[in-house]
DNA sequence: ACCTGAACACCGTTCAAGT
DNA sequence: ACCTGAACACCGTTCAAGT
């Protein structure tokens, strides 16, 4: 035992963050654990914190992964097409289709484990802005007059508000009458605050 | 030890509550456990579950009277003297002014473990729906002519989208340039969206 | 009937000891 | 230098044993 250096750093990086994602895909956060990490990645846990400062500081690098993803989804989705309010509107459904599609990674990228209390890294807000990003661009084209802090503004409200939405339509039943369903609301929530907010 | 009955099951219960949503008010729900709570009021941890089925049973408990006391604040605005934006406005700012104070029991109310996969009972639901019956008497105000599902729905919508803005308010600092509020950011969500659903 | 305390199967994190 | 395995101080939950 000791010194197997069957991985490098690196590699052993990459396989902590990969396990840990596909554990994500069958559970919940707060049921993945430090042990069934390095369990499945075929180390223990001690050499998981010579890669990483704690279990939040791994679930950091695993949500700026998730961020990545999101980002390169967006990028793959047909805008040409559409105006910009759809292309928002698009983005809004790509996000609530990976919340239910990837629960435990996308819960976790609001998980306050990871993210409470703590200095946040330029390479995870770089993640975070990127995404920003792209609303910023289709609000841009609504309204070129408007100041960037206001658009800057505006993107932060309107994807609060599409993951308040997502939120609520995965955590639990409170719209009992489900009469309306997830995509409802969100397309709802977008048509009517760009039309009040563009007049 | 044993057969003490220095309380009754009710008075147990309220014991329980009350030390759980004192803890509450000092640290986050994933660093609360049973043992404190039972040592907080003066049991040990096998009481706890002659009243209760488990700890998310307990904090569903916790919720209840929280949403409880968010419904009787409420209540206790001055809605007289403004028109129904405003009153919504109102709301919005003092659920958010609540999550600002009691993080703990905010964040409660919306935790996985306590909801997930779980049939939510009546006496919690009642409690949620009045809630939403207080924004929807307002939508109702501003535009008399909607379904009542356009109305649910409404409702819906709001809640989750102040909620979204109350979460990434209190969970990090992605609006690093704190160039704008969280509660510019409600007031823009309100004003924008009412003003493009009333049209 | 009510309550305890120990037990079970887990946690996150640390670190001496091995190679 | 790298990795292990045991240790520490915790968890949620159960239940025989006591009064």
């Amino acid at each position: 035992m000791a010194r197997r250096s069957d991985h490098s750093r690196e590699e052993l990086k990459e396989l902590a963050l990969k396990s840990a994602e596909e554990l994500l895909n069958e559970k919940s956060a707060s049921e993945l654990s430090t042990r069934q990490i390095a369990t499945k990645m075929g180390y223990t846990v001690g050499t998981l914190y010579q890669i990483f400062d704690n279990l939040p500081d791994l679930l950091l690098h695993v949500n700026a992964r998730t961020l990545g993803i999101l980002y390169q989804d967006c990028q793959k989705l047909d805008l040409s097409a559409k105006d910009a309010q759809n292309n928002i509107l698009a983005y809004a459904n790509l996000y609530l289709q990976f919340a239910h599609s990837h629960p435990g990674l996308w819960e976790l990228i609001f998980d306050n484990n990871v993210l409470n209390d703590r200095e946040l890294p330029d390479w995870y807000l770089n993640q975070a802005n990127a995404l920003f990003s792209l609303i910023e661009r289709q609000l841009k084209a609504i309204t070129p007059d408007k100041s960037q802090l206001e658009i800057t503004k505006t993107s932060r409200v309107l994807w609060s508000s599409v993951h308040g939405i997502c939120t609520l339509s995965i955590n639990n039943n409170l719209f009992a009458n489900s009469a309306c369903s997830s995509e409802e609301l969100i397309e709802s929530l977008v048509k009517h605050f760009i039309k009040g907010w563009a007049i």
